[in-house]
DNA sequence: CCAATACAATACGGTACCGTATGTTATTTT
DNA sequence: AAAATAACATACGGTACCGTATTGTATTGG
């Protein structure tokens, strides 16, 4: 009934989201993401109540999505150690450029030491995504349990160090995925 | 010739390190600092000329250390496998815990993802530490440059995820070691 | 065409922080 | 005891952000 928006929810959003991996939580103010919108914060309270609310909506927004792009990505491929190996190709497709790209999981890390709601939506998807990693390994017949959370660990370690020195993860992982599964 | 100080420098950099480590980088205010210490913001601006200068002091406190620290601890071990072991003990030994303890190098690394010093700083301390890893292997006879690669990293990744779920790290990295140990 | 509606701009009071300037206080030197 | 000074406290103007309230503007259904 009105007229067009110049601004969607999701617009807001997606400029949160840059703004996190540009400049952290610190980036995530109502007035400064308007003047990046090129709009005021008129429009940012009228979708969200309050920068908390915006906040929220963020987290939701990707938890919603945090495991199954990655499971999704991972299971059109049917070989399993195969499936393994993409795990290193994983940050290269994070979940649409438009959100960050592959520097938004490593940016809501961070995040996550200074926002505890933030600690427990991550928590709660590295626990998703370490059982669904481990029964891919005991479907390899590797018990150690050990074994998929070094794999996980290993992939957040090297996307943080790659952040900096620009090193790719793909290898190094590769490497090490090679060494569990020449394990038997 | 004056009165006792009430606070030193090192005391304002001290609690500039708890702040980093339980509010991140947004705690580093100075009138918020000085309330924790009881005192005012005219001590902060008697000690360091302006909330920058205070930041570059704690980086440059922390660079300094934050190599030499690992290896002081590491080299009083003679033996090379069993030093490369003690690794998993190093977060919970990390730097003195008034310091933060040994949540202060994730709150680090969170940090240097807002502020391009800290990140220039981090990077010079992970090549740094990279480096004496690599010769650590090297003179075992691992000659892959992978392996320095993924174990700092998966202490990295390991220590993130601790954070969280308080899974310690020490024995999937000790699975890690001994795994890469058994190459030759 | 006009009134209702959706979206946005503007204006406002309030808080938190910055950095400077200027007081205050306790010690120490003379 | 007086004067000098290191270490703080306080007061100030300025900026940036918050959230609310009010006003403005384009579209569309009646």
């Amino acid at each position: 009934m009105p007229r067009p928006p110049k601004q969607t929810a999701e617009d807001w959003l997606r400029a949160g989201f840059r703004e996190l991996v540009t400049h952290g939580p610190e980036g995530l103010k109502a007035e400064a993401l308007a003047r990046g919108l090129g709009t005021t914060k008129g429009s940012f309270y009228w979708y969200f109540s309050d920068v908390a609310a915006f906040k929220a909506a963020m987290l939701e927004h990707w938890e919603k999505r945090a495991f199954t792009d990655v499971v999704d990505f991972l299971d059109d491929e049917p070989a399993l150690p195969v499936r393994l190996r993409k795990l290193g190709k994983i940050a290269a497709n994070a979940a649409g450029s438009e959100y960050g790209g592959a520097q938004l999981e490593p940016a809501l890390r961070a995040w996550a030491r200074s926002d505890g709601a933030v600690a427990s939506a991550l928590l709660r998807v590295d626990e998703l995504r370490l059982a669904y990693l481990q029964n891919l390994l005991s479907d390899l017949d590797i018990k150690n349990a050990d074994f998929a959370r070094l794999i996980y660990a290993s992939l957040i370690g090297l996307e943080d160090l790659s952040s900096r020195d620009n090193i790719p993860t793909q290898q190094p992982l590769g490497t090490l995925i090679d060494l569990i599964l020449a394990l038997e």
